[in-house]
This record gives structure tokens, C-alpha cells and sequence, in this order.
DNA sequence: AAGGGCGCACTTTTGA
DNA sequence: TCAAAAGTGCGC
């Protein structure tokens, strides 16, 4: 028989005494199933020198591992492609995956031959790799019914054929549960070993919601009611925010003080830590929506409020923050036990609706790349390429090679052109379409066309780069060109079907998320070329196409001023331009026909502003809104006063042209800030740690706060947030910093924020109309 | 365990 | 007093 199942989970196990994998999935009539498959067991590539006599080898090495490395089941000769070039290989399968690594290198002791290659594949890595097998997507293999015991599943089955993909962007109906938890302690952080956790709130898509809670300090009830929750619903995917880094640990830390089993996998497993520091629940998928706020360029301040107001969920407006130093008060009181309780619920149904809005992407980019729903997001970018090109090496022959350690070089990249300052009405932003990756297939940079600097060879047969003078061959096609050009051919396969698709259905949906999880494993190439942790580095493809996006953006500008288009300012490869529209079109035509590249007029301003700096700027768009680029409103690490007062000041000149109104704005501003109108919250500025404390080498005013909280009881760590604010006193400026939660009004040193926050941001703009600090009331 | 690249602005501290 | 270094967070 047939299964035809939606992959949501892989992991491995053992099966008949070999190694196996366990698909975990959804059948098309909405059954939980679990594929138990086995024909792939471990292997990896001993490559042997050229002219070596394989057979022989092969016959050497099977009766020398019939003692030494007992655990091989067989080895076959393969012809395999090492950067291209042809290569016998052995392929040695093992009958148990630990050994794996061992064998390997016990192998190169035992021969004499070049090198080992992907025996650092994990066997579920290994699986997708090698097979069609798509994870959140629909696949089919033969199969027949076993029966298994402790797994939680409609249907297990042992599969007798290799999977297969099959074409379907259908989704199926998944169950998805989100939840929020709350901590709270009489002094700094709760800790897991002794604090309850006060609320747990879950909410699922079919409509049930429910909060948990522990008014003392025995909180058993609560953290069984949870699991019993998540065992009776059975969710597909679990979702939180910040669950990775906050909740997920707490928990686990909590279940074990209490001594109580988090068993909340399909095979009744725990919660356990796996690749890329996200947390595994077998069975089924966990996804932190935190990652998800990270694929959001436009939220800049990754809050699940900012996150929902983006998307525009449903209860978007009912988020709020509680900082962790007000709950334990509030938690006290009846009335703030249950607004706590509230708050917990809003979030958790929140993060449902977040997710709902926003998961076909991770779902996309998991299908695409091959890596499961779980890790897909926590992985960084060139993890994700690594993935994806692993599963298109393998489908070329090409041998993978390990990640490793690997020097390392910097290389020049783009040109940044220094912007005409002031304000220019009518501009248009001219954009290369996807400029690195055409570059790179254009001149077929890879790493196994790169020719290296004493090889011989024609001169009509290289790609000569500009200034790095780099030579690439131009035939036959770098495994970068096959990989980028199938990746461009996948984009505009779904275009063309996008123009076909119904914009209301589901369907659309799904293909716009899938072309953008394209664009951006496509995109990413170039920075994962210049990677050293990339399996495939090779520092000189990206400085090669750094030099070439140089030299075409050169190009495109004394082109610009050959036909009168006037150049306002230009970053990487975008132009900001007088919009001229014939012009313009003479322009981009001959960008097309010369380099055979396309740009896009990607937006127009009606009214544009520039400082002198560069990747700084704000703009008045058609419809109304404003676009402000690199100022201080769009920067974290300033405080809400400063930001306010230069959205306000950039308003009053892009929109009503009116520098008397700006600098209106900004003297009320600092009345407000005279008269200590200005609340607290408006006034703390937020740093990341980006290293352990003890590793600053400098006092630095975040650093100071974080000491002081740290004394206080709070546990701080690498990626936490610290609030600061400046208050009266002597000495430097980090002395005078304290955490935001232990200032009290007339505490503020008013001044600083006069001088150093609200006087520089608004004098940004300001100085560019001619108005002085004197006259503004500085 | 935790990992794309480089270019740039800007504030504050450091040390000569 | 001042240039360099440290630190953060942005743009593309």
C-alpha cells in the first residue's frame, strides 16, 4: 500500500537491528503517521588517488574490516565529482551511525588514499540529502502497517520504497498550539530551582484557550494541567515567542525540580536541546516566532507587539509589555494577579494569530532548503545554503566537503556614493534586480572554475574579474551557476504560475511565500561564498562579485551622467536619481543591453532628504507615509524622546515643508523634558550584551546597569537587552547610568537628554534648514 | 554551542 | 586635548 503523507518531523532511531529514520507526518485524510524508513543506511566517501586499482582496494578493505571495523556493511565503487573533476570513489555503508566518524579516520590509517569525505552527515541530514523527500510537503512511498508501541500516532508504518516528492502546494489542516508562560520573583529573575511558574496560557487554532495558574508556591497542578493540555490536543506545531531562549528552558528546568515528566513528544519523549540551539519535541514541530521576527526586515525592534502590529492581527492592539521588575508586585494583588493572567492570555493568543499570518514562509524555505520546520528558522542564513546546496550536490555527483576550520580574509565590497544633502523632490530609486547572484552566473564565479593564479590557459576561455583580477573558467558551468540558474528558473516558474493563481486563494499565498523563500536562499549566496564556515568558502567568488556589482554600478553612473540623468546618491547596488522617465528608460535599456543585468525603478519620492552621511536618509512616498532610512527613529539604541522628536521634525519638513513647525515640535519637546513630564519608559536607552560582561574591555554605560542588576538578583545573558538611564550625579557618563527600573523621576539628569539625545537628533535634520542650537532653545 | 558578507555613522571611553 | 579604539546597530 500507499502512503501519502505531509512531512512535519525527522529523527532517528533503529529498526530491525539497523539504523533508520522516523518520518513523522500527516496522511491526506488528516491521520498522524509515522514512516519508519530504512534504505539509506550511514555511509561516507573514501576517495581514492587517480590510477589506483579500486577493485582492488575494495577487496583489500573488505577482508581487513571483517576484524578491524567490523560494523561496515558494504562498500561500492562510485564515480563521484570532487570540484568538478572526476573521482573513484568507495562508498563504505555502516550498519550503526556512531561509527561513522571513527571509521573514517581509521580508514585513512589503514590506506594510503586522498581523503574521507561526508561522514560528518547526520543520518536524517544523510536522508534528505539523498532522497526526494520533502519536509513540509507531500511525499509517497510503499509502505506496510507495523505496530509500534509508546508512539502516539494514527498509523505507523515501515516503509518499503524510497519516498518521493510530490507536487502539491495543498496544505493540510495541522493543529497548532501556541503558548505563554509567567515568572515572577520577589527578587530579580525567577529562578526555575525555586520560583512557580505563576501562568501558563495556551490557545490552539481550532478555538480552545485556557490559562493556567499557581497562586503559591507549588505549581504541580499547573505543569501537569499543561501537559495534559498539550496530550489531549496533540499539536502538529507548538508555538511560542522567545520560547528557545526563555520559556522552553525554564520549563525544562522547572519540570525536573519538581520531578515531574515533560513528556510532551509523539514517542513520549522531553523536550531536548538539538542543532542550531532550538529545541526538539519528536513528533512534532517547535517553532519560536522570535526566528520568524527575524525574516521581518521592517520590524526593527523584534517585539511580539511590534511583530503583531506588523501583520495586523486581531488583537494586535491588546499586547503589552509587563516588565519582569513590576510582576511580582502585581502578582500580590488579586486584581494584578489577574490582569498578569490576562496579559499571559493575550499573548498566547497573539502568538497563535502571528503565527498564522506568518508561517507559510518558514514552511516554504523548510521544503526548499530540506531542513525540518524546527531548525529552518534558528538556523542562521548560511546554514540554510548549506542545506539546500548539500541536496543539489548530491543530485550532481559532487562530493560534499566538511565544514571546518578555515582562515581567514576580508575583502572590499560595495561602493557607497556620498549623497547630494537636502531635500530633492521627485526621485526615483533605481534597483539591480537580484545584482550579485546574475553577476555571479553571468561570469560563472564558483569554486571549481576559479582558476588558480599560475595555470595556464587560454585567454578567451577565462572570465578576467576587474581590479582583483581573478580569472574564472567560462565552461563548463560552476556548481554556484547550476545552483543560482535552477534557483532563478524555480522563481520565475512560480511567477508564471502566480499570474494564473487566484490573489484570494490559498494557493497564491503559498507560491508568494515559496518565491520569497527562493529569493532569499538565492540572495544569500554571495555572503555564504565568503563564509569561512561555508562548506563551500571560497573567499575569492565573493570579493569577485563584490568587484564586478563595483564595477557595474560604476558603469551605470558615468552612463547616468552620459544621458543627463542626475545622481543623487547610491548604496550597493541602488541608484537614487532625478526621476526623468525618458531618460531613465534610455538608461535602463542600455544597462539590459550592455551588461545584460535589469533594474527596476523599485520606488518613487515625491520629496527625498539627505544629511551628508550615507545610509541615512528619509522620504515622502506618494501615498502618504514615510520612509526613514538609518536615522535615529529607526535605531534601538536610542531613547523614545529622541526618536519621537526626529520623526516629528522629519513630518513637518517632508510633509509640510515647514522648518518653523519642526522646530516648534522640538521646543515643546524640551519643555516637556524641563518640566519632567517626560516619563521614564521614554527616556531609557536599550543596548545588547553582545559578549559575557566580563569581557568588555571598556566601561560603558549598558555594561554599568547590567552589574548593578546582576548584583540585584537578575540573570543576564549574551543577547539580553539591558535599560538604561542617565541620572544627576557626578563623574563620566557610565557612572551615571542606572538600570531604567531603579530611577525615580527626579533622578533624570535632564540635561544629558537635552544635550546628548533629543539636541543631536533633531539637530540632524535641523542643521540642514539653517536653523541653529540658540534658535531651536538648545 | 553557535556561526553569512562588507560599509558606515555615531557615541563614549581610553590613553598618550 | 585629541586621535584611536571600543561598542552598537544599522543598510544593502
Amino acid at each position: 500500500m500507499k502512503c501519502h503523507f505531509y512531512l512535519l518531523d525527522i529523527n532517528e532511531d533503529r529498526w530491525n537491528d539497523k539504523p533508520c529514520v522516523r518520518l513523522w507526518g500527516v496522511d491526506e485524510k488528516r491521520r498522524r503517521v509515522l514512516v519508519l524508513a530504512a534504505f539509506t543506511l550511514p555511509y561516507f566517501y573514501y576517495v581514492l588517488d587517480d590510477g589506483v586499482d579500486a577493485e582492488k582496494i575494495k577487496l583489500e578493505l573488505e577482508s581487513k574490516a571483517r576484524t578491524a571495523l567490523p560494523e561496515i556493511s558494504e562498500v561500492r565503487i562510485e564515480l563521484k565529482k570532487r570540484l568538478g573533476r572526476t573521482r573513484t570513489a568507495l562508498k563504505i555503508s555502516c550498519n550503526d551511525t556512531g561509527v561513522v566518524s571513527s571509521y573514517a579516520k581509521q580508514l585513512q590509517k589503514l590506506f594510503k588514499g586522498r581523503a574521507t569525505f561526508e561522514a560528518d552527515l547526520r543520518l536524517s541530514v544523510r536522508y534528505v540529502t539523498d532522497s526526494d523527500l520533502t519536509p513540509c510537503g507531500w511525499n509517497e512511498c510503499e509502505v506496510q502497517p507495523v505496530t509500534l508501541t509508546g508512539v502516539k500516532v494514527d498509523r505507523a508504518y515501515v516503509a518499503t520504497s524510497p519516498p518521493l516528492t510530490v507536487k502539491d502546494v495543498t496544505l493540510p489542516k495541522l493543529r497548532l498550539l501556541s503558548f505563554s508562560v509567567l515568572t515572577a520573583s520577589g527578587k530579580g529573575s525567577a529562578k526555575p530551582e525555586k520560583d512557580p511558574v505563576r501562568v501558563i496560557a495556551v490557545e490552539t487554532n481550532t478555538g480552545e484557550s485556557k490559562a493556567f495558574t499557581c497562586d503559591g508556591a507549588d505549581d504541580s497542578k499547573l505543569l501537569n494541567s499543561f501537559v495534559s493540555f498539550l496530550a489531549n490536543f496533540d499539536p502538529d506545531i507548538i508555538l511560542s515567542f522567545e520560547s528557545n531562549r526563555l520559556h522552553w528552558p525554564y520549563l525544562i528546568q522547572r519540570f525536573k525540580a519538581r520531578r515531574i515528566r515533560f513528556s510532551i513528544g509523539r514517542d513520549g519523549s522531553e523536550p531536548h536541546t538539538s542543532m542550531f540551539g532550538h529545541l526538539s519535541i519528536t513528533g512534532r514541530a517547535n517553532v519560536d516566532l522570535f526566528d520568524i521576527a527575524g525574516s521581518l526586515p521592517e520590524v526593527k525592534i523584534k517585539t511580539l507587539e511590534n511583530v503583531a502590529e506588523f501583520l495586523q492581527t486581531p488583537s494586535s492592539g491588546k499586547v503589552t509589555t509587563i516588565a519582569e521588575s513590576d510582576r511580582y508586585a502585581l502578582w500580590s494583588t488579586e486584581l494584578g494577579r489577574r490582569r498578569l493572567t490576562e496579559h499571559t492570555a493575550v499573548n498566547a493568543k497573539a502568538s497563535l494569530e502571528v503565527a498564522e499570518a506568518s508561517l507559510t514562509l518558514p514552511m516554504q524555505l523548510s521544503a526548499i532548503t530540506g531542513l525540518p520546520l524546527d531548525q529552518v528558522m534558528t538556523a542562521a542564513v548560511g546554514f540554510r545554503v548549506d542545506s539546500y546546496l548539500m541536496k543539489q550536490a548530491h543530485l550532481i555527483g559532487e562530493l560534499i566537503p566538511p565544514r571546518s576550520e578555515q582562515p581567514f580574509f576580508t575583502y572590499r565590497g560595495a561602493i557607497v556614493l556620498e549623497p547630494k544633502s537636502g531635500l530633492h523632490d521627485n526621485v526615483a530609486v533605481l534597483d539591480f534586480a537580484s545584482m550579485y547572484p546574475n553577476l555571479m552566473v553571468d561570469y560563472n564565479l564558483s569554486p571549481d572554475t576559479l582558476l588558480k593564479p599560475d595555470e595556464q590557459v587560454p585567454a578567451d576561455s577565462v572570465n578576467l574579474i576587474p581590479e582583483v583580477k581573478h580569472r574564472f573558467r567560462r565552461s563548463p558551468d560552476g556548481f554556484y551557476k547550476i545552483v543560482l540558474s535552477t534557483l532563478i528558473k524555480e522563481r520565475s516558474g512560480i511567477s508564471r504560475e502566480l499570474k494564473e493563481a487566484d490573489p484570494k486563494s490559498s494557493r497564491y499565498k503559498v507560491l508568494k511565500e515559496r518565491e520569497r523563500a527562493v529569493k532569499i536562499v538565492t540572495n544569500a549566496c554571495y555572503g555564504y561564498a565568503g563564509w569561512a564556515g561555508a562548506r563551500w568558502y571560497v573567499r575569492e567568488v565573493a570579493e569577485s562579485a563584490a568587484a564586478l556589482g563595483r564595477d557595474t554600478i560604476d558603469k551605470t553612473i558615468k552612463k547616468a551622467e552620459a544621458v543627463g540623468v542626475e545622481v543623487i546618491y547610491g548604496d550597493t547596488d541602488s541608484l537614487f536619481v532625478k526621476n526623468e522617465p525618458n531618460k531613465i528608460d534610455q538608461l535602463l535599456s542600455w544597462v539590459k543591453k550592455e551588461m545584460g543585468l535589469e533594474v527596476r525603478v523599485e520606488q518613487i519620492y515625491v520629496r527625498v532628504l539627505f544629511t551628508e552621511a550615507m545610509k541615512r536618509y528619509a522620504g515622502l512616498l506618494p501615498d502618504g507615509t514615510i520612509d526613514i532610512v538609518g536615522l535615529e527613529v529607526v535605531r534601538g539604541d536610542w531613547s523614545d524622546i529622541a526618536r519621537q522628536v526626529q520623526e516629528q521634525v522629519l513630518n513637518s519638513i517632508l510633509r509640510d515643508r515647514s522648518t518653523e513647525k519642526a522646530i516648534e515640535r522640538v521646543r515643546s519637546t524640551i519643555g516637556r523634558l524641563r518640566a519632567g513630564e517626560v516619563p521614564i519608559a521614554d527616556l531609557t536607552i536599550w543596548k545588547t550584551l553582545t559578549k559575557p560582561i566580563e569581557d568588555y574591555k571598556v566601561n560603558a554605560p549598558h555594561i554599568e546597569a547590567a552589574k548593578r542588576l546582576l548584583k540585584e538578583g537578575w540573570d543576564l545573558t549574551l543577547g539580553d537587552k539591558v535599560g538604561y538611564v542617565i541620572t544627576k550625579g557626578k563623574g563620566r557618563l557610565f557612572e551615571k547610568a542606572r538600570p531604567y527600573n531603579q530611577v525615580r523621576p527626579q533622578d533624570v539628569d535632564t540635561d544629558y537628554y537635552m544635550q546628548n539625545q533629543v539636541k543631536p537628533a533633531a539637530m540632524r535634520i535641523l542643521e540642514r534648514f539653517g536653523a541653529s542650537e540658540e534658535q531651536v532653545g538648545f
